[in-house]
DNA sequence: ATGAAAGCGCTAACAT
DNA sequence: ATGTTAGCGCTTTCAT
């Protein structure tokens, strides 16, 4: 592999001006500049990284965290995909690369976050897997590495974050299907400890409130955030003596389940019981009937996760002057036929 | 940030013997590696990944390449995870660590990989979105960076390989719906250039003509891999003056979307239609009626292509001597409802 | 068993 | 505008 030193020889100029053409410094002649970028071209020669670091005490890169082994119930799949590649658009404008950093099952977030840091492997990290109370925000504040989380957490450190709104979600869903004449309406909460149940349920319980309609604690239903947990929760939800005739759901995934259980009992979604979902995937369309849920663009939560994190980096912050601390991201209903019908 | 530097001073020794120490040199002291270890612990020192890097010619690092932004229909989500989990298991051992390097779809694959490689950011690669004629390998080959590539491909460098069993999926699938006494069998592959779909169709030929069957190419539908692809293929598939009595699926999402389709018909997949998905991931029990499909542990795949790549790494091949460079992974049935009549 | 020092590739400060 | 050189943090060779 070609070198600076290599490049330089080559051209029979120092590697200081070789460094400073392809660095875009302004103090070079323009056709040094040219004849460089041209040989770098020709020879294939990119800068290796671990010297840049080494001398600059920066990596350019940014590392998207996350927690490998879906087991968990978790399985965000589809979703990163996109939220990553809105946040490249914004990366690559300054020449950031993004590597996703997986936290193997076996291994404890925190102590991973403490290697990843130390390392210096990463200029700024974006959080996921959020929790309400989360070890990983404790410890990055304490360090002085950027980072944004996706998820807000009662572990606050004044650091930046980004958080879908739940809050909406429950009290249009339930305002919704109020005015359609549900009394009983069911909430189904992932059992894991993401912060995200908790503010669920409680927005939840508001809406209720709202529409002077009772809470029963028996309608509230804990699954994991798969299909397999939508099954496990209609099987509850068809075991109650007094049954809800709505039901709202943390993650759309579970609706797939619930309607498998429903249709072993010949009921149907949208007739015998009123579905709401929650983020609408692709597949909430390709359901039968399509699931009501709420539309968010990935991308556009990507771009602006990206452009937190960089308002937080003195390097960048030139660039976004003026961004929250923390933010709501909104989500935009999609009326499907899963909650179709009214009660008398 | 603490550096070698410092945890020499505070021992008042070298950095020379401290370094050795934390690298388990034979040739250091039993009590004085003690100390240093304990004080490393205490100051929370951990080795600068650049330095060592810079030093080492090597970054203890393997990369795992994908292609962010699902919208190209690839959307192999909860897959990657199990998969990562099982790479981590077998590349913790070694204390490497694993990264994902997401290419972004607006930047080209090899552009992308040609900056990785000279930027040196890992030792290793395991390659994905394998295709048929795929540049990534034929420039991986030319440099000497060891990479392992999930997917066959007909640009063979003799290069190590792990791919699903395509093969054994159209096969099992074709003799199981003739068996059945279906005469008329359909195709749903993928419209995109992976290698997949070639090797799909070319073994489903294969098998209708061991069954005696009549290949007719109104029966190869070509969509997009996901629910709303397999939409898009029910629907061609009804408006077929001959309509099939079965099809097979390339990716098991299509099924959501060909459900959907003919739900609106009031046809059901397993009465009117015989549909057999490809991999039996946790959603195929969910489906109503459930999905016959194939499964594979991807944890395995996982372990096995870690250790492929590994055994081809100078500096781990002793710890896998015979592996073989390419291997075709192994499915297996497993019976769902979606294909339980019998054609008279 | 330990210390001293070279040098990996790069950038930036200093010199010219 | 360009050349020279120190030094980022680390490992390893050569002394001792």
């Amino acid at each position: 592999m070609i070198s600076i030193k290599d490049l330089a020889k080559h051209l029979n100029i120092s590697i200081g001006t070789v460094s400073r053409a392809l660095n875009d410094r302004p103090d070079v002649n323009k056709d040094t500049r040219l004849k460089v970028l041209q040989a770098a071209n020709e020879l294939g020669y990119v800068a290796n990284q671990s010297g840049r670091s080494l001398r600059q005490g920066t990596t350019n890169t940014i590392g998207f965290f996350i927690e490998s082994g879906g087991e968990n119930g978790s399985s965000n799949d589809t979703f990163s995909m996109e939220v990553l590649d809105g946040l490249q658009s914004v990366f690559s404008k300054y020449h950031l690369d993004l590597i996703v950093l997986p936290c193997s099952t076996e291994e404890d977030a925190e102590d991973y976050l403490k290697r990843i840091v130390a390392r210096r492997l990463v200029d700024g990290l974006i959080l996921t897997a959020t929790q309400r109370i989360d070890s990983k925000i404790e410890f990055l504040s304490k360090t002085n590495i950027p980072f944004v989380a996706l998820g807000r957490s009662e572990t606050d450190n004044k650091h930046p974050w980004i958080d879908l709104d739940f809050e909406g979600v429950a009290q249009l869903s339930i305002d919704r299907l109020a005015k359609k004449g549900h009394k009983r309406i069911a909430i189904a909460i992932s059992q894991n400890n993401l912060n995200l149940g908790t503010i669920f349920l409680n927005s939840y319980k508001d809406s209720l409130i709202k529409n002077n309609l009772d809470f029963d604690s028996d309608l509230v239903l804990h699954a994991s955030s798969n299909g397999e947990g939508g099954y496990v929760i209609a099987d509850q939800l068809l075991k109650l003596k007094n049954r809800p005739t709505a039901i709202l759901l943390v993650h759309e995934l579970m609706a797939q389940g619930l309607y498998r259980r429903l249709s072993e009992e010949n009921l149907l979604a949208g007739r015998d019981l009123a579905v709401i979902g929650f983020r609408n995937s692709e597949q909430a369309k390709m359901f039968s009937p399509s699931l009501t849920s709420f539309r968010l663009s990935l991308r556009d939560l990507g771009i602006s996760l990206a452009e937190t994190l960089l308002s937080t980096m003195p390097a960048f912050q030139r660039h976004y002057p003026n961004k929250r601390l923390g933010y709501i991201w909104p989500m935009e209903l999609v009326e499907g036929e899963s909650d179709r019908f009214l009660i008398n």
